[in-house]
DNA sequence: CGGCAGGGAGGCC
DNA sequence: GGCCTCCCTGCC
């Protein structure tokens, strides 16, 4: 195995905090089925051992390892619950998931609690996307646009997407079709990056603002999904005058956290989903 | 077993 | 813009 030294780096929580379904936990760490092949990763105190089916990949860039991370849990510290937020998940990066298989699974898990989500997204695996070989298992990674565009909707139901199926075969399409331009997302400005994922039927706010943090880098974006409504409402006051508007909340979360606000969300989700002393209505 | 999920579209004003 | 209703299906 290839080996990477890391330091304020924590594996388990940067990919078990609920921002992928890219990896998934097996023996020891993690396989990622979605990169064109097979990577493994675990971590051994200050060492990331990795290992791949075929060629190498860049696991500094996947997992964001070069983040100026003091600098950016400096700039975020503005109060005494995102500092014990921080303090949670020291070690905690956003990631940096593949495009097409971030946006599936962001539109998979729309209406969806996490078992669920991982059941279908698996199923689509197993059923139209490519299987490669890894230490003696066989592995399903997520298919590409061209596979998914060419299944009806009808079809892609039979795996339990309900309503979800038509967003995805369309999403698919536009990309196949090159209406979505994964080269100008990544370029163009989070505002720019958000409005125009906007544009594909079925990707609203929260799956728009998930695709531009956990895939295109665009750290300023602020998902906000249930439980990071809750969490503000009963923690900060920056809310208030917003009322159920997701682009003034969105807006405000960025004026109150400032540029590098998506780390500030994923602090916040990750502590307040584990934290039981303030939330008494979830485990 | 019934209610409900990590939202979004389409219709209405 | 803001508010309302409907939407599949599997988990709790």
């Amino acid at each position: 195995m290839r080996e990477i030294t890391v330091k304020e780096f924590n594996l388990k929580d940067t990919l078990e905090c609920g921002q992928t379904f890219c990896w998934n936990k097996h023996d020891n760490g993690y396989i990622n089925a979605d990169v064109g092949q097979i990577a493994y990763l675990e971590q051994q105190g200050n060492t990331l051992l990795y290992d791949t089916s075929e060629s190498d990949v860049d696991i500094v860039r996947m997992l964001r390892l070069n983040d100026p991370i003091d600098q950016i849990q400096t700039s975020i510290d503005k109060d005494e619950f995102m500092h014990a937020s921080i303090q949670f998940a020291l070690g905690l990066r956003i990631v940096a998931d593949p495009f097409f298989p971030c946006l599936i699974t962001f539109l998979c898990s729309i209406q969806k609690n996490i078992p669920a989500i991982q059941t279908v997204i698996q199923k689509i695996r197993k059923r139209w996307g490519p299987s490669y070989e890894f230490r003696g298992h066989v592995y399903y990674g997520m298919p590409e646009p061209e596979t998914i565009a060419k299944v009806p909707s009808s079809e892609l139901r039979e795996v339990g997407l309900g309503w979800r199926a038509d967003f995805i075969n369309r999403a698919a399409q536009a990309i196949v079709k090159g209406e979505i331009d994964e080269a100008y997302l990544r370029r163009t400005s989070y505002e720019e990056a958000h409005a125009t994922l906007k544009s594909l039927h079925g990707v609203g706010d929260k799956v728009a603002d998930c695709v531009s943090l956990f895939s295109l880098g665009h750290l300023e974006a602020f998902p906000i999904d249930t439980w990071i409504e809750r969490v503000i409402q009963s923690k900060y006051n920056f809310f208030t005058d917003t009322g159920n508007s997701y682009a003034k909340k969105s807006r405000a979360a960025r004026e109150y956290f400032g540029r590098y606000a998506g780390y500030a969300q994923e602090y916040l989700y990750y502590y307040s989903r584990n934290n039981q002393q303030w939330n008494t209505t979830r485990s």
